[in-house]
Formats: C-alpha cells, structure tokens, sequence
DNA sequence: GGTTCACATTGAAGTATGTCGATATGTTAT
DNA sequence: ATAACATATCGACATACTTCAATGTGAACC
C-alpha cells in the first residue's frame, strides 16, 4: 500500500502542503552552497573541481537519479518516502541511504512528519549545477 | 615544456583549427546520443536512469572536471593532450585514461595529429546533460 | 635502419561505493 | 506500558574506481 492516502500523513503535524517544507534544514553545515561558473568559463582550481566532482557524483547512481526525478515530479512537490520504496524496487535502508545522501548534497530537503518522512527539491541547487553545464558558448 | 609553441603540434597535418576537429568521431557505438527528458518531467525509467547516471559518473571526478574544463576554456577551444598533463598534476597514463573516459562519454573529441593528441568538447552533449537538471519547475 | 617522442594500454594496489540483513530510534495507537 | 509501524543506522560483502609503473604502439627525425 505506497500511497498513504486513507491512513493519515498527508494531513498531519505541521501539513503546509504549500511552502517547501522545512527549507533550509537540509543542507547540511560545511556542504556550503552552489559554488563554480560555467566550466569553460575558465579553468577550475582544485577545490572547485572537488566540490563539482561530489555533487556529480550523488546524482551518478541511476536509483538516485530515479528518486530525485520521483519526487521532482511529483504533482504536490513532495513525496513521503513510504512512497519511494516500492517503485525503485530497493530494499528500505538502502533507499534511506540514497535519500540522505540526496539531502547531504542539497539537492533534497526532508522533513518529518509524525512518522513519515517527507522529501521536496531545491530548485536551485539543481539549477546552479545543470548552468555549470549548459553554459557552453564556444568562442566563435 | 607544455605548450608546443616552437616544436609543431599547433600547425601540423589537418589543420583546420576553426571546424570541431573530426567532429562525431569521438562519440562511440553503443553510446548513443544525449537521452532524457527534464527530472521533474516524469519519473525515470531504469535504462534512461542508468545512462544519465553514466554520464555524471564521467563528471564526478574532479580530475576529469578540470581536464573538461581546461578544454572548454581554452581560447581555440581545442587542446593538446601535452597541455593537460602538468595542470591536473597526474600521471600521464592517469591523465590519457580520464580524457578516454570523456571522449567515450561524448563530452569530447578526440583527433591525431602527428604524434598529438587534440582534444575539442562537444557542446551540445554538455547543454544537453544540463538541461536535464536545469528544468526544474515548480508546479506551483 | 634505429632513436626519440607522444600517447595508449596493461596489471596491480588501495580506496570508495551500492547493497542488504539485522538492529536501533522515534512516533502513533491500543 | 506495550505493540505496531516508518525510518535511520550499523556491519559486512561484492563490485567498481582512481592511480601509477611498466610496457606497447605509432609517428617523426637522425
């Protein structure tokens, strides 16, 4: 039974179902911001490099990928992690590892709720890292 | 000595320094296109998932960020693999190993010239990677 | 021919990562 | 309090990845 619409989440505790949820609370201290210009704005230093190279590499997984996309389009904005278990066919704490890591990278937001646990994108972070990217004007 | 300026590389065999270099040559069989629609678009498929989760594999290391970077910002938007090999600070088998990956992952191309190496980004397949990440809106 | 140079490939070592079963933590209901 | 449930954490295993030294491959030059 994945989606909890006869038991209870989707109104309980703190249900702002507008706003996106707990907002900061999921980046985490020393993972700071966006960080980097375009790639071939000029070429990275090291720590640049090092900070692009983690956050690429959280979205590398394809079950990660599969779970950010999952919640990203989802019709509300957010979805209750009771709901991602079946569908990306992994067992439970693996999709809490992937989920955390998601939030540790910035790309996610949790908050809890009762027991559950609810999950929203941060727009930004996903934009700031698809602009590293998309901003490749060639010379001429 | 990195910059081949008084040995040859810059003016050798097929010179067409405007053009791409050889142009699709660089994206492998089996490796097809850019693939994928934007994350919060609908939820990814398996195989879709894990050729995205492919790609940002490439980019999730800091080395082969900086290579890409240092291509993409060179001034004739090509460089010569003799260039790359003292700014990342790597072995030169590390080196030509990661510049592999990134012409088999279609971020560049690859073309000979004499005993150089050249190497070009595909801009398309960046812009492409990053739409998918860069789409991200709100339902509202 | 042989030598030198640029780059690619191979093999091996150390490290990181994805995965799950078992267990812990915290919340709601009885 | 006790039980049931959702999620997080722990420990362990298998696999993949980064890296380099050694070697192979081809091109240019003597």
């Amino acid at each position: 039974m994945p989606n909890p619409t006869n038991e209870g989440p989707t109104k309980i505790g703190p249900t702002r179902a507008g706003e996106p949820a707990g907002a900061v609370v999921g980046v985490e201290a020393g993972q700071s911001g966006l960080c980097c210009a375009p790639l071939a704005e000029s070429p990275l230093n090291i720590p640049d490099a090092e900070d692009l190279a983690q956050a690429f590499k959280v979205l590398a997984d394809p079950t990660r990928l599969r779970l950010l996309s999952l919640v990203a389009s989802s019709t509300t904005g957010e979805a209750c992690a009771c709901d991602l278990n079946e569908p990306v066919g992994k067992s439970q704490p693996t999709v809490s590892h992937h989920l955390s890591q998601l939030v540790e990278a910035g790309l996610l937001v949790r908050e809890k709720r009762g027991k559950w646990a609810w999950f929203a994108v941060v727009p930004e972070r996903l934009v700031a890292l698809g602009a590293v990217l998309a901003t490749t004007e060639q010379p001429s």
